[in-house]
Formats: C-alpha cells, structure tokens, sequence
DNA sequence: CTGAAAGCGCTAACAG
DNA sequence: CTGTTAGCGCTTTCAG
C-alpha cells in the first residue's frame, strides 16, 4: 500500500502539500495540486483512516447502535440514519445489541475506541452507562428509549398510541383486553403498557391484564400462552411490538383461536408483512424512518456545530391503522 | 481522556510495562501487573484502539458488507456472524448496500480505511471490485452471491432449491408456471431462474415464462403485474425472494385473484411471516444463520492462521418446506 | 503558497 | 522481567 510519502515523491512535493491536496482544505498552487492528484492515481494511493483518525482525533464514521437487526422497525430506522448521514459523508456502522446488555457495553467501547464521530444509541434500558461516552463529550443521540441522561433523544408516543389502540379495541366491542408488552427495564414496553391501563381505567370493571415478556416472536407465544391459559382469559389483546405479535398468532392458533371471532388483535408497528397475514393485522404505525432521519439530522448539526448545544428533545406520534384483527365479528 | 503515559505515571513503571500488561502476552511481574491494573482503572483508562491499530496495522473489528437489512435473510446471516465473531473477540460492524453498487464501493473503502481485520462481503453483482482488498491481502470471504474472485465463499444451492421449488408447483397440477427472479446481476438470480427453467424443460409444451426484478417487495409488484397482465398469463408463481413475494401478494390481491385456487405461489427464504399469510406460504428456506455462523468460521480461521490458505468454497442445500399457497385447490 | 518537523497514542524491537 | 526508543501514516503548526 501507497503511503504519503509515496505520493510526495512521486509528485515532487512534500508531504505536506500532499496532504493539503488530498483535504482540499487549503490553498494549494493548482499545477501542483494537479501533479499530486495525478500521482496519487497512478499509484493507487488510498489515505490510511486510521492514522487520519489518530491525528484529528475523530473520523468519518458514525455508529448506530440498535438492539434487533432482525426488528423491521430497527431496519426502517437504519435507513433514515444512512440517508441523512451519506448525504453529509459520513458512513454509518451497524451495530446489533441484540438486547443485551454485555453487547451493547462492547459496542459502546469498540465505538468510542474507534473514535467514531457519533453516535445514535437505541438504549437496552434508562440506566445503560453512557458516562465515558458523556466524559469524552462524544456526540450521542438516543432513539426510541429513554435514557436517565440529559442528551439529544428521539422518541416516539408510545403511551397515546397504546392508549388509543386500545380504546379502539374497546370501541370494537371487545370485553375483556390485555396487554402484552416488553421487558420492564425498556420504557417502550411501559410506556405502552401505562398507555393500554389508562383506556382500560376508563371503562368500569375491566381487569387490568397484561404480561411481560422479551420483544421478540418467542416472548409473544410466551405471554400469549400465559394469558390464554388463564382461567378466565382475555378476548382481545393489545402487543406491544410486531415480533411479539407473530409469536401471538403462533399461539392462538396452536389454541384454534380465530382472530376476529374469538379474539381481537392490534399490534404496535406496522410490519411489512401485517396487510397479508389473516386476518390483516391493525396496527399502531410508528414513523421509523423519520426516527431514523431525525436522529440523523440532530447528529450531525451536533457534529458541525463547535459550540456545545443543548440536548434537543423530538417526540413523533403514531398513527393507527385499522385492518381486520381488531374488528369483531359475531361468530355466526 | 488519560492515556497510556498517564496510567504509567500512577503505576511508577514504563509505558512499556503498561502495554504489556493490558495486551497480557508478555511476563510481567505479579505485583507490577497489579499496580499497572489498578492505576488503569483508578484513571479510567481505555486504551486508543486507534492508536492501536495504526501501530498494529489491524484491529478486532469485522466488517459484514450486506445488500438489504430489511432482508430477513440477511439479518440472520448477521446473527450467525455476530455469534461466532463475539465468541473469538471480534467485534462486527455492519454496513448495508442497499443493493446500491456505489455504497457498496464506500464500505469496501471505509472498511479498508478503517484497517478491519477482515470483510465478509455479499456482493453486488460478480464483478464487483475488490482488487484494492486482495492487493493489501485483507482476509475476505464472500456470501450469498458469486464474485469473480478465488476467495473463500459460502453459498446456497440455488439452482436445486429452485428447480425442486418448480417441479413442486407442477407435480401440484399447476399448469403454467412463471419465475420472478432479481437483476441479472446477481449470481443467485439467474441461478433460481435457470433452476427454474431445468424443471419447466422438464415437461412439454411449456412456455419459459420469467420476469426480472429488483429483490425487494415493490419489485415483486411490478414483476407480477407483468406477468399477470400477460394476455396468457401464469397460473403458478416461484418468486425467487421473500421481498418480492410480498409484492407478489399485493398485486394478486389487487387483481382479485385467490393464492392456491386461481394462483399457487412457492418462495424463495422462510421469512418468519411466511406460516401466518393467507394461505401459509410455502417455501424454499435457506440455511440463512448457517451462512453466517461459516463465513464467520472461514474467516476466523484465515485471521488466525500465518500462511495464506488456499480459497475454500463451502455450499449448502435449500430444504423445501410445503404449506398451503403451492397447493392447487379446484375451485368449488 | 510550500516545506520541515512535531506529534496523535500505542506496540514492538532491542537492550539491559 | 523491565525500560528506552523508534516508528505506524497522517495532519498541522510554524517558518520561510
């Protein structure tokens, strides 16, 4: 591999003004500028990134740390970030926590040890130890879950749109509700559950049901089993992120449950799939790409900005999408 | 920030010893291991894996290059990486292409730039270049898709998953079978089609009937719209992935048309939606973790091994899996 | 406008 | 076993 010095020679410069070319940042006389472009061409010279990195102390590289690549509302998000952040030249590295916590630590360190410019952490809970990140004025913005620290976030209302779906349900002539939601430690799974207590707490003698489990298709069959078995179960009930809800259709038909009839279905996040299962799935869309876009957005004005700003605060809204599982059709 | 001269300093020994001691490869005494260790995390120390990796000219980080994140079957080709990487102290950044030939060609730079221990690359199309990454002898093994490179590669038999997908749909009674494939680019494309074409040759009289289309679900709009729109259209649909097949689903529907009476769809990829569709789609899965965890497994083995290895090829087998939207239901 | 030189923080010979 | 020292490849003062 081509080093600078490479280059230099080849041109006829020093070092230096290689450099300067190649940064285009300061006046260099263009007859030169033109030998070191074209020497650097023809050897095939790449700048090392990491020893640019060592220099400046910082790249072009900003990381996204989510926690389930596999959770089509991450994926649309990823897509937001990588669109705003090409369009400025930085390249976003994918990092999957998958939940857990171990990961989400190493990511941190690895992103902070590559001295990425940013990054955009969707937390595994409130109380993810982002301090170095915070001592090293590294510039971070949180995505989809609260973080007990005073930084640039983006968020989404996940209480109202729990609590309208869930009015919904009740409007649609369901008796009996439940909720299930994620892990406690995430403040989407309460903040979604509080939203579904407070449409149950305005209709008289409605039991408060709901279950806790990961957001995932197992964790949906695990708290779909749980409340379906009890004795007196729910008819309809309300999930908390699309994964889950596959779990639940797993689960109910393993029951010879009929969706629509025997229980009513509505889920958080409209998956690509949830038009085409049966019945069609309705959902409470949440606007993952704009989270994405956001994010982004709130990044890099931190980034291009020298003077620190203060942490700003986004909160999009959901909108419902009412297909079929909601619906109640008398069984004939 | 303290750096490595700061932890020195508070130990009372060399910087040398401090490097030592983090890295644990060389003897070191007891005692000054000890006082090196607790003045590191008095100080909070983390070494500069920048710096690191300038002087090393290597770091513990992986690179998977992807097409599509939003691709289930990436996305478990992610985890089979992850999961194998984490476990020998890799870390893996994922960067998606998004079928894009030019961010493809970003992330090989950045990923060079950012001196990766090694690429596991799903390639865009088989002649994507890789010259820089072979030239600088970075451990690469491609995915998925064939590149005209002799690297390590995994792949999928696509060819028979496809052509035993299509002779499903004709030993179902289907008639008139057509293929909806992706660019021609993409080695796994026309692998599917010319698997579906051996088994339409198969039998008689029959019509070669293929679109191509990008992979994703508004592809697989666009190439059943043509197909159906055809004056003597298909009764039979193999779609060579679980994207399009979505698409697929929403163009039939729009046509009016009923999966398993009027049309029998098989699909490339068991995407985790497949079983709750209307009817249950039925599927050609790939080993899509497997992929991942042996990439991983390949590489992992050409980092840690001093002589250059000779390209290894592994491919494995599709496994048909029969639900309902293949099956020929005549009409009541 | 251009070049010389000083590091960025760390690892790896090489001595002791 | 431990310390000294020379860079990894690049950017950025500081002179000229």
């Amino acid at each position: 591999m081509p080093k600078i010095i490479d280059v230099a020679l080849e041109a006829g410069v020093s070092i230096a003004t290689v450099s300067r070319v190649l940064n285009d940042n300061e006046k260099v006389s263009p007859e030169l500028a033109e030998r070191v472009r074209a020497a650097a061409l023809a050897l095939g010279y790449r700048p090392n990134g990491i020893a640019r990195s060592l220099r400046r102390r910082s790249s072009d590289v900003i990381a996204l740390i989510i926690n389930d690549v596999s959770n089509p509302f991450f994926t649309a998000i990823t897509r937001g970030v990588e669109d705003v952040a090409q369009r400025s030249g930085y390249s976003v590295l994918l990092c999957n926590t998958d939940e857990d916590p171990g990961k989400e630590a190493t990511y941190l360190r690895v992103a902070e040890q590559q001295q990425v410019a940013g990054i955009i952490l969707s937390p595994n809970t409130a109380t993810s130890d982002v301090s170095r990140l915070l001592d090293a004025k590294l510039p971070l913005v949180v995505i989809d879950r609260i973080l007990n620290e005073p930084v640039d976030s983006v968020m989404v209302h996940s209480f109202d749109g729990a609590e309208e779906a869930t009015l919904h349900l009740l409007a649609s002539g369901w008796k009996r509700p439940a909720c299930m939601t994620g892990p406690s430690g995430a403040s989407t799974a309460s903040e979604r559950l509080q939203g579904f207590l407070k449409a149950v707490r305005q209709h008289r003698d409605l039991d408060e049901l709901y279950e806790h489990a990961p957001f995932t298709q197992e964790g949906g069959v695990r708290a779909a089993a749980a409340l379906l078995g009890m004795p007196h179960p729910p008819d309809a009930l309300f999930v908390a992120n699309s994964q889950m809800a596959l779990g639940v259709l797993d689960e109910v038909r393993r029951r010879g449950l009929r969706v629509g009839q025997d229980v009513g279905i509505i889920t958080f996040d409209d998956a690509p799939w949830a038009p085409f299962i049966s019945p069609p799935m309705s959902v409470v869309a949440q606007p993952a790409y704009e989270v994405g876009r956001r994010a982004a957005e709130l990044l890099m004005e931190r980034l291009s900005s020298e003077n620190p700003l203060a942490p700003r605060a986004v909160t999009l809204s959901t909108t419902l999408i009412v297909r079929e599982s909601s619906k109640r059709l008398l069984a004939s």
